[in-house]
DNA sequence: ACTCAAGGCCAG
DNA sequence: CTGGCCTTGAGT
């Protein structure tokens, strides 16, 4: 149902299920996640799971397991918001108001997004986030996720958080855009992507790359124009980009060898180098790639550039 | 004056 | 420890 839909992105707290309560740590989440993120971090508490650190979390089982729990409070976004929500009340306006702009979008287009809001009963199944995908391959993730999570202090929030914010703007902002239409392929992602990075100085939030488009000119589209159709057709699949930039490390990693650990610094320049290679890979897919002459030749040259880095930090990092 | 997220409080 | 409610305080 498309009423159900709506209400399902609109209510419902991404860790748990729960009925969100507001703005909480970065994202829209139920009163008793607020609550246990806050004193997690507050505590600096250590949980240890029982299972295999895979629990489900849900409204009823939340309890079971805080370790899991946290977890997925980290892997869905949540974050300190230092400087509370003086700082960062126009982030949460804004972001109000894009949520507000796809709602109608979704309802005057009647655009499916098939998997991309999963539901929320296992939201861990479809995150498509980065670090729940990290998390999801053991190798990598001890690399760039503590290695112990119970020793997860203030300090490794900020990396674990932040890094892939920007990585997520970087994935999605092959997404193409008009003045008057928005389509987003991953909404599931859309906090993230659109956070600015707090660790830097804060003209970074002047700076962060929100598309200027708003719903105070909101009469919107009856359909997708042909051409973002078009555009959005030459779309990667996500999962696809995904397991290519996650092979890549993987090939890298055990090419290191199992005593050797990259640094976060090496592995997020990886990935980041992999990020601009799938969209100058799809820019090179698109239909109009043929017409643009100049454009052309700089993302040729672009690609170039990003396959000599790939080599010039393979032999870098190996060496370090 | 009102809004609203962060943090505090406390019964269960 | 949990989670609902309260207080605080800066922005609008």
């Amino acid at each position: 149902m498309e009423y159900t839909y709506d209400e399902d992105l609109e209510e419902l707290c991404p860790v748990c299920g729960d009925k969100v309560s507001g703005y909480h740590y970065g994202l829209l989440t139920c009163e008793s996640c607020k609550g246990f993120f806050k004193r997690t971090v507050q505590n600096n508490k250590r949980y240890t799971c029982a299972e295999n650190q895979e629990c489900k979390i849900d409204k009823t089982q939340r309890k079971r397991c805080p370790f899991c729990r946290f977890q997925k409070c980290l892997n869905v976004g949540m974050h300190r918001m230092r400087g509370g929500r003086n700082k960062f009340g126009p982030m949460y306006k804004r972001d109000r108001a894009l949520k507000q702009q796809k709602k109608a979008l979704i309802r005057s287009s009647g655009f499916k997004l098939e998997t991309s809001v999963p539901p929320p009963a296992s939201p861990l199944q479809t995150d498509y986030s980065f670090t729940g995908t990290l998390h999801a391959l053991p190798t990598i993730s001890k690399s760039l996720l503590p290695s112990n999570p119970n020793s997860i202090t203030s300090t490794d929030y900020d990396v674990n958080l932040y890094g892939p914010t920007s990585l997520g703007m970087a994935m999605q902002s092959h997404v193409p855009l008009t003045p008057q239409y928005q389509y987003t392929a991953f909404p599931s992602r859309a906090i993230k992507a659109e956070c600015p990075d707090y660790t830097s100085s804060p003209e970074s939030i002047t700076g962060y790359p929100y598309p200027e488009v708003y719903p105070s000119a909101s009469p919107q589209p009856p359909s997708l124009p042909p051409l973002v159709l078009e555009l959005l057709r030459c779309d990667p699949d996500e999962l696809v980009v995904q397991n290519k930039i996650m092979a890549h490390l993987q090939q890298e990693q055990s090419g290191r060898g199992r005593t050797e650990k990259p640094s976060t610094f090496s592995l997020m320049c990886r990935m980041a180098d992999q990020t601009l290679f799938s969209i100058v890979e799809w820019a090179r897919s698109c239909i109009f790639f043929k017409d643009l002459r100049v454009s052309c030749q700089h993302l040729t040259s672009m690609h170039a550039l990003t396959r000599n880095r790939e080599g010039c930090q393979r032999s870098k990092f190996t060496n370090s």
